[in-house]
RNA sequence: GCGGACAUAGUGUAGUGGUUAGCACGCAAGCUUCCCAAGCUUGCAACCCGGGUUCAAAUCCCGGUGUCCGCACCA
């Protein structure tokens, strides 16, 4: 689906709307609709239920969105999370102080400090590489973070929180506690986080506040779960690292059983990357043949992270394999610098003795570019209708209810619509237009199942239910229609642990 | 942030200085209608914001905001 068509099917059927537009709108922020909101919300939770079921030692927590500064000084992200740049005063061109620092040679970048860069930088008496004239300004810090002063004199600097990590990783101590000292311990984080991007673009894709689905999971490296084994035949689409320094640009099957065999990646980390995959596959419905594995190389990925998938989606509207998510293994390097950052030992000593510093498998996902994903990927331009083939525990209601003619039927839908309502379901009602006008309107965002009140409705108190993507009807009573909507909310696979 | 393009009802669009700002779809009310955006009637609804030029601005100029594309960025 194109992004025009599929922006003009959003905003048309409320799904989502620029924030603020009555105002002119501000620049990589977005509110959900009705429907849009009912879609991400079924996308949560069909994330919390799938990877929170890997393991009876996974839990959910909902922490604060709000962090104090020590917490992202320990992280790193104080230092790193921002950007050094430097302007041209000719030309106005910008550059990264530290890639500048890299051409002109000197090493050891990468571990610098922002008053580093810049003590670096006035030594030097470079011109600006791009128009040879100009004298470079002094880099300044961009921090990609939204400062807070918290307190009546703001006196305690806070920091809305870039990603959901840290605070799973703040709750670690508690949690060993809570959940009785067993590893592996699973922290689930659905929550927004907000970065101030230098240019939001492609609607859901790049926003300054967004939904991120992180799972962090504790575990020790010598002694990982026997749960976590890839079944012998999984075979993945991946695009190693290895295979990308060969020179193949295009993802091949690869079976994760003998990664793990021949040494090339360890167990822990070929389960959760198969699971991740699987989710995008089965649970969100993308096509195979649209999902690719993407390592990252040594160079691409971020220093602390030993081993680094990306999981994307080949989306039309953004001309493309995107990134969706990702698998990283961290090693102990959260733990380890809040252990030094906090003063506190995150270390825990197993039963039998045993003393380590958890390493840590973090899953994170993306919420936002996943409904656009899911928009991209199923919503259908047929030659007279506008189709959103959604799987239907994803769609914003399982069925409308549709009084064939409103006057005479009406009340017997509402009833219908109780009913339907006190069973549980999601459904909505619609008296307006003529009936096909209505079937259209649900087809459009994704609704599976129209039920329609006629006159056999009030003699036999039978209903037809019509699919949304076969368009055939079948007629039933409401107890076969509680059977079929009830089949359709489920996933059709187990949502927890796959057989 | 830089450069370029663009901004008209809910959606898609027409409109090159003077228009009651047009069309289509949509939406609403009514009639009709026992099943896929049907028909008839009647309505609703827009020039992104702020300045300027001009007798007159949707239209020209400047600034802002936003969107898209390229560059950069994406820990």
């Amino acid at each position: 689906m194109d992004t025009d068509t599929l922006m003009a099917s959003f905003l048309r059927r409320g799904v989502l709307w620029p924030t603020a537009e009555i105002y002119g709108g501000l620049q990589g922020f977005y509110d959900y609709g009705d429907a849009g909101s009912s879609v991400k919300r079924n996308l949560e939770t069909a994330w919390e239920r799938w990877f929170v079921g890997l393991s009876p030692g996974y839990y959910r927590i909902d922490p604060a969105l709000v962090l104090p500064e020590s917490v992202l000084r320990a992280s790193g992200h104080l230092d790193n999370f921002s950007d050094p740049l430097v302007a041209c005063d000719a030309c106005g061109e910008r550059f990264r102080a530290d890639s500048l620092l890299e051409e002109w040679g000197i090493k050891d970048v990468e571990g610098l400090k922002v008053e580093e860069i810049q003590a670096q930088f006035s030594q030097s008496e470079r011109k600006c590489p791009k128009c040879g004239k100009g004298r470079l300004t002094p880099p300044k810090a961009f921090n990609l973070m939204f400062g807070l002063d918290i307190g009546p004199e703001g006196r305690e600097r806070g920091y809305l929180r870039p990603e959901t990590a840290q605070s799973s990783y703040l709750a670690f101590s508690r949690l060993w506690n809570v959940m009785r000292k067993k590893l592996p311990l699973g922290v689930a984080v659905v929550g927004r986080v907000y970065r101030n991007e230098i240019a939001p673009r492609q609607v859901l894709f790049r926003l300054r506040e967004f939904t991120q689905a992180e799972l962090q999971i504790f575990f020790d490296p010598e002694a990982p779960s026997p749960s976590w084994q890839v079944p012998p035949d999984a075979r993945v689409p991946a695009l190693t690292a290895r295979s990308r320094a060969q020179g193949a640009n295009r993802a091949e099957p690869v079976a994760l059983r003998q990664l793990v065999e021949s040494g090339e990646m360890p167990g822990f980390y070929a389960y959760h990357l198969y699971m991740a995959y699987r989710f995008y596959r089965d649970v969100l419905g993308y096509p195979e043949g649209q999902i690719r594995l993407f390592e990252k190389n040594d160079r691409e990925r971020a220093f602390y992270n030993r081993i680094q998938y990306d999981i994307e989606l080949n989306l039309e509207s953004l001309g493309g394999f995107k990134e969706m998510g990702a698998v990283h293994y961290r090693g102990d390097y959260d733990l380890s610098r809040h252990s030094e950052g906090s003063k506190s030992d995150l270390g825990v000593t197993l039963d039998g003795g045993k003393h380590l510093i958890p390493h840590v498998l973090e899953l994170t996902f993306g919420v936002d570019r996943n409904v656009w994903g899911l928009g991209d990927v199923h919503l259908h331009n047929e030659k007279d209708r506008i189709v959103w083939s959604l799987p239907p525990y994803l769609a914003p209601a399982v069925a409308g209810v549709l009084p064939l003619i409103p006057k005479e039927h009406g009340p017997i839908a509402t009833m219908l619509y109780h009913t339907l309502r006190t069973e549980g379901f999601r459904v909505s009602m619609d008296e307006s237009g003529s009936i096909g006008r209505r079937y259209a309107r649900l087809d459009e965002i994704g609704v599976p199942f129209a039920i329609t009140v006629d006159r056999e409705s009030l003699s036999a108190q039978t209903y037809t239910i019509r699919s949304r993507d076969g368009k055939d009807q079948v007629r039933g009573s409401i107890s076969d229609i509680l059977s079929i909507l009830r089949k359709a909310v489920v996933s059709p696979l187990s949502m927890g642990n796959p057989p």
